[in-house]
RNA sequence: GGGCAAGUGGCGGAAUUGGUAUACGCGCUGGUCUUAGAAACCAGUGCCGCAAGGCUUAAGAGUUCGAGUCUCUUCUUGCCCA
């Protein structure tokens, strides 16, 4: 049999690939994204498969008659690109281009049906111009704001990290130990939009619960309330902020933020400074405050408890209390919160229990907080109240004094845009001489970034150039200092599928029109690790963009969102324990491995997600070229569901490609073969068969189960290659393999589309019609059971009724033996399901 | 510590959503072909049993004519938040 030339072949459709496009003008809309990547150097697996899940939706749909949008782009700013021009002396811009040169040539030769006309690059001025733009819009708006406030400071990369990239108190790519350290800041006002982010959730249906989960905790909607605390000795109240406030009997001391008004009395005390150093030692994560060794500064001062008469409570400046959080004082209930607890310890502060644990220590015995459910006491008026209840109870009683108000709180921030780095979207803003901060005029658009810069010194490097920051106030004709911040690359990343509905639109972001058109994203697909952040800033854009440009409607970005798996394999270490390349690896058997140069025994590891730090991962380059880019994406769908893990095998790859030569080898017998004699009943059944499996892959694609869709491939070949020595006809074999061809052409395009063409097949890109009929007239297994065992499986017409059925079931020979002579007490029929006899013994 | 998933052969996994458990693939075993190997093809492959048959979806209970699927308890693993 001829060995099929994959190479060959995919060239030649990559060919008409990339000038073709999934556009069907008259079909209804369907907009299918995959989230771009960071034009790192070299594709990778996890690459390959999200953008083969991708091609198999945006193909399917196409081939389904929908006018498709199947663009492709590149988040092209970030660090990397600096350490990479550090280290090989040359620009970042220059590094980033070949980069996506080189990433750009891999896709294509993964036979993918992108558009590569709608390119978008985030670094591009093109690109960010608009950027630029939509950031003075937002300005416009009131949502941009600048900020002092502590920040997360990575003293290696030496710049702002947001809080979750700060991974147990170190930065997540230095893993340098972060410190806390105030700057004035850039942010976007995301909380202005908490109560929305939060209940359109319930609107995004086609979103896998698990996300909508945890961007809601995320969002950490709390309702607490303010309360005033009276200080005899200042002529101001202390106004705290809780979110327990049925504990308000069990508050020992009053905490406060080091940067609190009050502080401001002994600023200038030297312990008091001491005290404020240790505290920025720590970052601003919660994890981190919460971890933390807590320590405080007794101020001395007393606050009266507004419910227990003659009780005073001190205050204390704590740690762990930050000024963004609530106003930044809180009142200490140690039975009940952990941090309070190991506060109280520490200072040998009262421990008085409110909330009923069940058990019978006293607030003194106990070994940490209790943040249970139960019921209140030792509370006077709140006493046998459960938590819930206390808590209206408490916030109507502080209402009623005037002592205080209820307050919803949410644990989502303000979104922290300024980077002190090169290679990112300069900020449109300037400083002037009055020590005002503007916008620049739009027409100076884009700020674009110096070409030669100096990444080698430490701090800002905008900052260091020479001359980068001078300009001029447009209105004024006055000297001025740009902004050297650069956006966080979250931003670039947060609006690019609204530039892909026109990306060549010169004069704005994106053109209406287009837009109302294209948006939503019907379907968004990549990986799990955004779930929170990418998601939740791309649906806070389209919020603000729709809030400053009223003509768009589109209030949520992601229709549908799929969140696929990682690639795994397993891991080798030689007996030194370092890590081995699967390419240094020869395996023996299952269990056994030796090093390749030396003979020397592997340890084999668990199979982890591919990462360079582990030297487990394949490339996806060497792979198409050996085995062919259709195998590398069959096997990539075959092997596990798309939204979990995948092994990577080498055997299971092999496979793929085995199988694909096997339909290639069908598709030429079915073309030579000579016309015998045709049975139509025979005929008939095969053709009926073939239609049914037309329909069981068309809803695997459906739901996303192309592992499934794949062994219905395996099944069907098995079937075919059994039938097609048996009386039907050429006709029905040829257009029966075109139907099969035509299922896989969203699995493995290039071969599809060529057998398609040696089969004569003329409409090309037509999805096989699922004809409901057959489907309808196929016959149905219908199981027999004897009190709930199956005792036979009779294949019988669809719809039978219960007295039809019982007459066949009395003519099987394997059935009757367990009815006859014996009395049927009951008989469950379901149609087309099964016949239970329920018989006595 | 809290929340959410999930647990099916040697492995990846399927099961029309309460109706034949183990589809399909890998691996393994045997065979045909071959000087040999590779490839290809055929057969077998959950457990017990010679067989008829019985048992089996992490463990245990429950609901049901019927449970991998629903409910409860326990154990284990993974993810997110702390």
């Amino acid at each position: 049999m001829e060995r099929v030339n994959f190479q060959a072949i995919e060239k030649k459709w990559q060919k008409k690939f990339h000038t073709s496009n999934l556009y069907n003008k008259e079909g209804k809309k369907f907009y299918c994204l995959e989230m771009f990547p960071y034009p790192s150097g070299k594709i990778h697996m996890g690459h390959v498969r999200n953008y083969t899940i991708g091609d198999v939706i945006a193909r399917y749909k196409y081939l389904n008659g929908f006018n498709v949008l199947h663009p492709m782009g590149w988040d092209s700013f970030g660090l990397p690109a600096e350490n990479a021009a550090r280290q090989n002396n040359l620009n970042p811009e220059v590094w980033t281009k070949q980069n996506i040169e080189m990433m750009k040539q891999q896709l294509k030769m993964l036979g993918l049906s992108i558009d590569w006309d709608l390119e978008v690059s985030t670094c591009n001025k093109d690109y960010y111009k608009h950027q630029q733009e939509l950031f003075i819009d937002f300005y416009k708006q009131g949502l941009v704001s600048k900020k002092e406030t502590y920040v997360n400071w990575d003293p290696i990369e030496k710049t702002v990290l947001a809080n979750e990239q700060v991974i147990n108190g170190k930065g997540w790519r230095s893993n340098a130990v972060v410190e806390r350290k105030k700057l004035s800041q850039w942010f976007f006002n995301i909380t202005k939009f908490s109560d929305q982010l939060l209940n359109d959730l319930d609107d995004l249906k086609g979103w896998p619960d698990k996300v909508k989960l945890m961007q809601k905790n995320w969002i950490g909607k709390s309702i607490g309330c303010e309360l005033d605390f009276k200080v005899k000795s200042l002529s101001k109240n202390i106004r705290i902020f809780t979110t327990r406030p049925d504990t308000i009997f069990g508050a020992s001391f009053i905490a406060i933020s080091s940067d609190h008004e009050i502080c401001k009395n002994f600023s200038d005390k030297d312990d008091f400074k001491l005290f404020q150093k240790e505290c920025s030692k720590i970052g601003t994560t919660e994890e981190a405050l919460a971890n933390a060794e807590k320590i405080g500064y007794d101020t001395k001062l007393l606050a009266e408890h507004p419910f227990i008469k003659d009780k005073k409570l001190p205050i204390y400046v704590a740690n762990f209390v930050l000024m963004d959080y609530g106003n930044g004082a809180i009142f200490g209930c140690p039975a009940h919160d952990q941090r309070d607890f190991d506060f109280a310890k520490k200072y040998k502060l009262p421990i008085i229990k409110v909330v009923s644990d069940n058990k019978s220590l006293t607030g003194d015995q106990m070994k940490e907080a209790y943040t249970g459910e139960g019921k209140i006491i030792n509370s006077d008026f709140l006493n046998d109240l459960d938590i819930d209840r206390a808590k209206n109870n408490i916030i109507e009683k502080i209402e009623k004094k005037k002592i205080g108000t209820k307050k919803t709180l949410f644990r989502l921030k303000d979104w922290g845009i300024s980077r002190q780095r090169y290679w990112g979207c300069p900020i449109p803003m300037i400083y002037l001489e009055d020590g005002s901060v503007v916008p620049v005029d739009k027409s100076e658009l884009p700020i674009t970034l110096p070409e030669k810069i100096d990444l080698n010194s430490s701090g800002n490097p905008l900052d260091n150039h020479p001359s980068w920051k001078k300009t001029f106030h447009k209105k004024t004709g006055k000297p001025a200092i740009r902004e050297t911040d650069t956006l966080d690359t979250f931003v670039d990343s947060s609006w690019y599928f609204l530039r892909f509905c026109s990306p060549k639109d010169e004069k704005s972001p994106f053109n209406d029109e287009q837009t109302n058109y294209w948006m939503p994203v019907d379907q968004y697909i990549g990986g799990i690790e955004h779930a929170i952040l990418h998601l939740l800033y791309s649906r806070f854009f389209m919020k603000a963009i729709k809030q400053t440009n009223t003509k768009i409607k589109c209030s949520e970005p992601f229709k549908n969102l799929f969140t696929q798996g990682m690639v795994c394999h397993e891991t080798y270490k030689d007996l030194k324990g370092n890590w081995l390349s699967p390419e240094e690896v020869e395996k023996i058997s299952e269990k056994k491995a030796i090093k390749k140069i030396n003979k020397t025994e592997v340890k084999i590891g668990p199979s982890e997600s591919m990462s360079k730090s582990k030297k487990n991962t394949i490339d996806p380059e060497i792979m198409i070229k050996q085995y062919g880019a259709d195998s590398v994406r069959w096997f990539i769908l075959s092997d596990s569901p798309p939204e979990k893990d995948v092994q990577w095998s080498d055997s299971g790859v092999v496979s793929s490609s085995k199988f694909l030569q096997k339909i290639w080898n069908l598709n030429k017998l079915i073309i030579d073969k000579d016309e015998k004699i045709v049975n139509e009943k025979k005929q008939e059944i095969f053709e009926k068969n073939i239609n049914l499996y037309v329909y069981k892959i068309d809803r695997a694609i459906n739901h996303f189960q192309f592992n499934v869709a794949i062994a219905n491939f395996y099944e069907i070949y098995r079937y075919f290659n059994d039938e097609i020595n048996k009386e039907i006809s050429n006709k029905s074999l040829v257009s029966c393999m075109i139907k099969i061809m035509k299922l896989m052409i969203p699995f493995t395009p290039h071969l599809a589309y060529e057998c398609l063409t040696n089969l004569n097949c003329k409409n090309l890109n037509q999805w096989p019609k699922i004809d409901k009929n057959i489907i309808e007239s196929t016959k149905v297994k219908m199981v027999v059971q004897i009190n709930g065992k199956t005792r036979d499986v009779l294949d019988i017409k669809r719809n039978l009724d219960e007295t039809e059925v019982n007459i066949l079931v009395k003519n099987s020979i394997k059935a009757k033996k367990y009815i006859t002579d014996k009395t049927i007490i009951k008989t469950i029929f379901v149609k087309n399901k099964i016949i239970n006899y329920i018989i006595k013994n």
